[in-house]
DNA sequence: AGTAATTACTGAGGTTACCTCATCTTGAGG
DNA sequence: CCTCAAGATGAGGTAACCTCAGTAATTACT
């Protein structure tokens, strides 16, 4: 199948451009969690835990739209490092919630400002108007 | 009694817009890839083959940025599925190259061809201006 | 109230896409 | 011609997922 050639190149080079800049990115967040030795999926549940509160295991599978059965595993390995623990929902005695101890809640704060403050670095190379271009235009990709 | 609660993230920052992103984006190429039943992985290496001709195993292993040891793997793969086959490297008999067989041709056309209507139906919801800002945008972004 | 269906978690085991290390063969330089 | 490096691969390992089956607790339906 064929597309008009000059129309096929800006398409392409726009999805390949994007992707670019995403392993880039990556690149930049992998770095900002090395002091923590956290890995990237482990940094995201602990982030969800600190933006939500105690979550059950399944809402927290929701969040990070991973099966059931995977969030147990990711509330394994944050019990163990002691950074998270299980306790019963008062509500409902099938559930768990799962909640930061002091050295997760320690540990989200510090992660989320690395964070933060490598994002920044990373889009401040933009100017003021192309940031709230890209912020307008990411919004619309997402939704549309 | 327990609250209501929403699945969708708020999305403070870029990073995280950005990522949203990125996330339809796979979902979509994903989805794009399924009439030929190949993972993303064998997809990217039948793009390489495509793009460069015979390559080496460990030029493969370069171009999809892994180990050399993994391009085995891929050329395993795509050599059980029919659509690369392993030569020997007139040049030098330590080293194989791999080659796209008829079928791996035929299928790498389509995939790409598919791939970039994917791309376009995903972009085309920005207009002409906002796609020429966002290319501009992920240029300076991606070698910034 | 008694039973059936559903929900929350987890054990067992599998998959994908990588990895390192050791080994074999071939090539290149002193 | 001898040592060292490079190309591929066997063996074995890992992270981060998955499905499927099972148990306990809850809700829904007679």
């Amino acid at each position: 199948m064929l597309l008009p050639y000059s129309f096929v190149e800006i398409e392409d080079s726009l999805a390949e451009a994007f992707w670019a800049v995403a392993r880039r990115l990556r690149h930049r967040t992998r770095v900002a969690l090395e002091p923590w030795d956290l890995s990237p999926s482990l940094a995201r549940a602990l982030s969800v835990l600190s933006r939500h509160g105690d979550v059950r295991l399944s809402t927290l599978a929701d969040h990070l739209r991973i099966a059931p059965r995977s969030a147990t595993e990711v509330a394994d390995d944050l019990t163990r490092l002691g950074l998270a623990a299980r306790l019963p929902d008062p509500d409902d005695r099938r559930a768990t919630l799962l909640t930061l101890t002091p050295a997760g809640r320690e540990t989200a704060t510090a992660i989320q400002a690395a964070r933060l403050t490598e994002g920044d670095r990373f889009f401040e190379v933009l100017d003021e108007k192309e940031r709230a271009d890209l912020s307008r235009i990411m919004r619309k990709l997402s939704s549309g």
